[in-house]
RNA sequence: GGCCCCAUGGUCAAGUGGUUAAGACACCGCCCUUUCACGGCGGUAACUGGGGUUCGAAUCCCCAUGGGGUCACCA
């Protein structure tokens, strides 16, 4: 259902990433759900990088987050790397914007300075905290008369901004997926606007940016939910207009903790670098904390966006789930063509010992390898242990030994080495794996698994017709010789 | 601790007052198969508890419990 604003105008959201580390999963699934709402709506995506923090952001994670959004398949169309008219897109490059408004906010006397030390503050805190009181700032300096302000900054003293906070009011959020949230501002406290460095706070610039850049939605985790009164009450007596807000809940970890380094993996590089493919990410992504109506889970980008909706994101925090994530990677590559497979799959080969191997190999004989193995593998990076058989000379065990060395075993490969013709192709080898047996007047139980043993040395692995085409002829013939 | 959010199998989840409470992952079994894997079929397994409201609650309300988030000159 289309709300009133939404037809009248098109919808904005955006998504507004700290460069202070990689993208993580949580991110990208933030990132991944205003995308999918934007182009659903048939509205605009807007990419604004917060910097603010000016210890932690590196210009290094800035660019490998909007990497993996590039990665993922999700794209942006107003914003840091495609430009706009609401730039600059990186807020330490707004800054005269923020301090338009904070001079205002100061004349209008909504705001005031703070010279309370940073010591001064924890102490405070560290009390209220112990006595089970509202952690709140004191307003210490709230009513510091304007000379005692003027000596202070003549001392050399830099004050930060607070904003002042009206106790006793109800700040009402309405949040799309989680209906009506009241807060009261006595709890709330007068919060810092500017830092000493002359830096906006995140409340305040998020309010200002999303403001100024005409955004209508902003779809956020959970975890911002309890900041958004401290925005709304910037956006009241600075009169801007709401925007919609929706708060998704967080991902966990198996310990149904908020993910975070300890839970291995967080990073999407870390995904893409092992060999997970975009789309299944993306579909994972998607999944956890939405649910498409039918009860198809395997779905491309396309289907996603046709699909989605606020109505059915949920508003249980979800834990991630590795397995199911590889189950869904293991489906995606399945249904990948040879062809595309095979190019995705050769900077893993390349960096594997058989790159020699393959690289000598012709485009048929490379395709049926790439063939043998798709249904095998995980993750692209599985590949190399897949592979491993075709080009390994086998180091047989003692017990595999002693089974190769039966004379029983020995006259059967002997045989298959006189009926071996010199060349196969795929479905020769197939006609002629499954004529052998006849051919050498033997049980299929002595015939196969011995040929396994000897190629490969174990038990399991390929099928032998994948075996013979992508080894060769000739090698099989050496491993075979080797033995007999 | 205050405030806020959440609560269906181990995990993701469907479900919006009447269902034998879906489906998927994982797990187990069977089948397919020259092995493993893939695939097919089947199975184990859930409404946190207590009060209401109602002819009737997984669904609505309250309380309890549990889990999570947040209380920064970080975002």
């Amino acid at each position: 259902m289309l709300s009133v604003r939404s037809r009248m105008k098109q919808i904005k959201v955006r998504f507004a990433p700290s460069p202070t580390g990689p993208l993580h999963i949580g991110g990208a699934r933030s990132a991944l759900f205003n995308y999918l709402f934007a182009r659903k709506q048939r509205g605009k995506m807007l990419l604004r990088i917060e910097d603010t923090d000016l210890e932690r952001s590196s210009p290094e994670f800035e660019r490998e987050i909007i990497d993996s959004l590039s990665w993922l398949g999700i794209n942006w169309d107003e914003g840091i790397d495609v430009g706009g008219d609401n730039g600059p897109y990186r807020q330490t490059e707004r800054l005269d914007t923020y301090q338009r408004y904070v001079d205002q906010l100061l004349r209008s006397g909504h705001a005031y300075h703070c010279f309370c030390t940073e010591e001064e503050l924890a102490r405070e805190r560290q009390a209220l905290l112990e006595k089970g009181e509202i952690v709140a700032y004191s307003g210490k300096c709230r009513h510091l008369d304007p000379e005692e302000r003027q000596r202070k900054l003549r001392q050399g003293l830099v004050p930060t901004v607070r904003f002042k906070v009206v106790s006793g009011q109800e700040v009402v959020v309405n949040d799309l997926v989680r209906g009506t949230v009241t807060f009261n501002s006595s709890e709330i406290g007068d919060f810092i606007i500017v830092k000493s460095d002359g830096i906006p706070t995140y409340n305040f610039a998020v309010v200002v940016d999303d403001h100024e850049m005409g955004v209508t939605h902003v779809i956020r985790a959970e975890e911002h939910l309890s900041n958004t009164p401290r925005q709304l009450l910037i956006y009241q007596t600075l009169g801007f207009e709401i925007p919609e807000f929706a708060h998704i809940s967080l991902i966990l970890g198996k310990d149904r903790q908020k993910m975070s380094k300890r839970h291995g993996a967080t990073s999407i590089m870390q995904y893409r670098e092992s060999g997970y493919l975009p789309e299944a990410v993306f579909n994972f992504l998607a999944l956890l904390g939405w649910s498409p109506e039918g009860e198809q889970e395997i779905l491309g980008r396309d289907e996603i966006v046709k699909q989605f909706s606020l109505s059915r994101v949920a508003k249980n925090p979800a834990v991630f789930d590795l397995d199911k994530l590889n189950w869904l990677n293991a489906q995606h590559i399945k249904r990948k063509a040879i062809m595309e497979l095979g190019e995705m799959l050769k900077p893993y080969l390349k960096s594997s010992p058989f790159w020699h191997s393959v690289e000598q190999m012709d485009q048929a004989t490379y395709e049926v390898l790439i063939e043998a193995v798709r249904d095998r593998i995980v993750r692209l990076v599985d590949v190399v242990k897949e592979v491993e058989p075709f080009f390994i000379r086998p180091q047989y065990e003692a017990d595999t030994l002693d089974r190769l060395e039966q004379p029983e075993v020995r006259g059967m490969l002997q045989g298959l080495l006189e009926h071996l013709p010199d060349e196969l192709d795929l479905e020769e080898a197939r006609s002629f794996m499954k004529g052998l047996p006849k051919a050498l007047q033997l049980p299929a139980k002595q015939v196969y698994m011995p040929i396994r043993l000897a190629l490969t040395g174990s038990p399991q692995g390929p099928e032998l017709p994948y075996l013979l085409v992508v080894m060769g002829v000739p090698e099989v013939r050496r491993r075979i010789t080797g033995l007999i």
